[in-house]
DNA sequence: AAACATTTGTCCGTATGTATA
DNA sequence: ATATACATACGGACAAATGTT
């Protein structure tokens, strides 16, 4: 495998890289409750570093909303309401659609064969009721044509949005909940549109393929 | 006038807000220049602060795309390339355009209406030649319909997007780009969609009504 | 009302990493 | 290959702000 030249390996995670993504999983699955008070000094403890790389990992972690920082007075994880779906998956349609309108013009042919490989990994690890891996699948169908549209700050605000609706569920339901085959049929007519390079009817198709999972959530809290 | 018992005033600014802020309206404005090399020492005593709320303030800089940060190496402004408009406007869009979708099912009539006195202020400056004030109050329209979504992910996005178009325009062109005569009339298409609680013709001409901007800046260009 | 306890915010010296000679 | 220069990353002490007694 050919490695790029200027590809500068992260031969050594930084202090606030590690606390960072540390807090974030916590967060995330639920280990930091939401509403629960943070101590810099007793998470540096935890973590084995400083306050200094702490309080940066947790100021990047309040521009993305996972907590709230009040000057002098204290630092907490984010609440989390039921509603917050409802907020939180319009604009990760909107914008999983547009990535799908920006590259359905141009689409190759060896793209959506990769699409399709996909699908069909995740028809059968649905019949076969493999539950965790056909969420995985479904999760790479909808990156890979995000990265195709290759747009960073689409993707960038996308996996934000996505990390939000992670910790929800973790908090509302204790388990990843299942990608269904009604994915898989929706999944193919996206591919059918992007061999027809139609941009309009893959965008609306995507849309509603989160809109539906974001309902279905709703009714199931 | 009522005050909310859990305001809490902004009585005192921190250092790191202040370098943010200021920081954030160098790069902008271009004082501080694409690919520039940025001392986190220096900034700080330009700042009269230290070097810690400099550091944290490039960091939120660093999340926002503004900085690029290479750890043991430099710290620059981030590179910016006539292209990247084609990348800003159309998530800008589509969460504009989600916007309006949001709100027109439930839009009330003051609200309608506040939108048509806005517009015809626009129409009236584009006809003095008020440019500065056209563009505010071009702004302001999109603002108040977003702000109506009352989506803190699509708000905060918006933001972020609109920043880094208005540095765009700084680096690129001098001066800020007037409104047309053509947005008057595609906003009063928005209205009165609203009026008809028709969400999808409302969103379709707001995503319009910014990929024209888009279209006219890249041929400027 | 004022002093105290608690928690966050800031400073600056030093360690560690990176590129260059 | 090693040393050196330079920039960033981190640590720990101190300052300031807030809420409470």
């Amino acid at each position: 495998m050919p490695i790029p030249k200027d590809f500068h390996s992260p031969t050594q995670i930084t202090a606030r890289e590690r606390a960072y993504s540390q807090l974030q999983r916590w967060i995330i699955d639920g280990t930091l409750k939401p509403g629960e008070k943070l101590h810099d000094g007793e998470l540096a403890d935890a973590l084995g570093v400083s306050r200094t790389p702490v309080r940066e990992a947790l100021q990047l972690l309040e521009v993305q909303g996972f907590v709230e920082m009040h000057r002098g007075r204290d630092t907490r994880v984010t609440a989390i309401d039921k509603s917050d779906i409802l907020k939180l998956y319009p604009p990760l349609a909107a914008l999983q659609s547009l990535a799908c309108e920006t590259v359905a013009p141009t689409i190759r042919i060896e793209q959506t064969d990769q699409l399709r490989r996909i699908n069909v990994e995740l028809s059968n690890a649905i019949n076969y009721r493999e539950f965790f891996r056909a969420m995985e699948l479904d999760e790479q169908f909808h990156d890979l044509i995000v990265e195709m549209a290759d747009n960073p700050y689409i993707t960038g605000f996308i996996s934000m949005l996505q990390l939000h609706i992670r910790r929800f569920k973790y908090v509302f339901l204790q388990q990843p909940v299942s990608s269904s085959e009604a994915s898989v049929v929706e999944h193919a007519a996206i591919i059918d549109a992007f061999d027809r390079r139609d941009s309009s009817t893959a965008a609306e198709v995507v849309k509603q393929n989160w809109l539906r999972p974001m309902n279905e959530l709703f009714k199931m809290i």
